[in-house]
DNA sequence: TAATAATGTCTCGATTTCAAAATTAGTATA
DNA sequence: TATACTAATTTTGAAATCGAGACATTATTA
């Protein structure tokens, strides 16, 4: 554990803080200007893409606190994009579904995230983004 | 811009997302556990590193807009951590300026804060981590 | 020089998030 | 079966952040 190799890490954390910074807020500026923010965009997703899902599951995917799912649920159902339903089975569950309008949005506004993305991330070559995914996994896995 | 590419993208998208997560919340919780939380942190580590700074120059370093910089330098003051001090070239400016006891705090957890990093970053060798480095770096070029 | 623009900080209201407590429902135990 | 435990959701209050506007000061320019 020399000097060295504790700025290198240092270092990593910065640019690696940086990054994610810098790609979010362009792809988060996206998103909010078609009226949604991050985490309601999350949820939308998600469902979207992984069918009806009880509220709590949503809270463990996307790692928000169950009084914030209540909110952002909340927010999405005013704004028409999914809708509560009742589980038969367990009563104390309501799983959260996309509505039409909901997959209408998804549906137009997903394509160009993608693009945005890839923007970004095309100052790569397809080797580097290959190198990049193994090195930051690696990185996400080092905890848990 | 063929398809593997895009799915490329999001997949360095998702796992750089997930390893910054991770780490953050590694090192929040230890920033949290000496009382301040990670904006506090990084003001008062900016003052210790580069000396005292007018309020906007901090908002520009880390990044925060002027109403929240107001914030959190008080919480600072109120810790005793900081102290605001007038400019006397230009009386629009304060200057934040850390105190005995902020320096004390710093460099009592700075060195922790540290190890804490590179315990995680550590999963990676040298190499790697040079490596990291410079992609995330082109990342974090690509929009500006 | 006087008017106008720009700059730095603060105030205020709105948004988003969390954590803890409350509520309601289901499960297990004595 | 009553009683306590666990689980899912909502409520509530506090914290952190932003953006727009207010205010004082400084710079520019006509």
């Amino acid at each position: 554990m020399s000097k060295e190799s504790i700025e290198q890490s240092l270092k990593l954390f910065i640019v690696l803080s940086r990054a994610h910074r810098s790609i979010n807020d362009h792809v988060n500026t996206f998103i909010a200007a078609n009226g949604l923010n991050p985490t309601e965009f999350a949820v939308l997703e998600l469902l979207y893409h992984k069918g009806p899902q009880p509220l709590q599951q949503i809270g463990g995917k996307i790692l928000l606190a169950s009084g914030s799912i209540t909110y952002v649920v909340d927010k999405l159902e005013q704004k028409e994009y999914l809708v509560r339903e009742a589980c038969k089975k367990d009563r104390r569950v309501t799983f959260a579904t996309i509505t039409e309008k909901g997959k209408e949005f998804i549906e137009r506004i997903f394509p160009k995230h993608e693009e945005q993305i890839d923007q970004v991330m095309n100052v790569l070559t397809e080797e580097e983004k290959a190198t990049a995914i193994t090195l930051l996994k690696k990185l996400g896995l080092s905890l848990n």
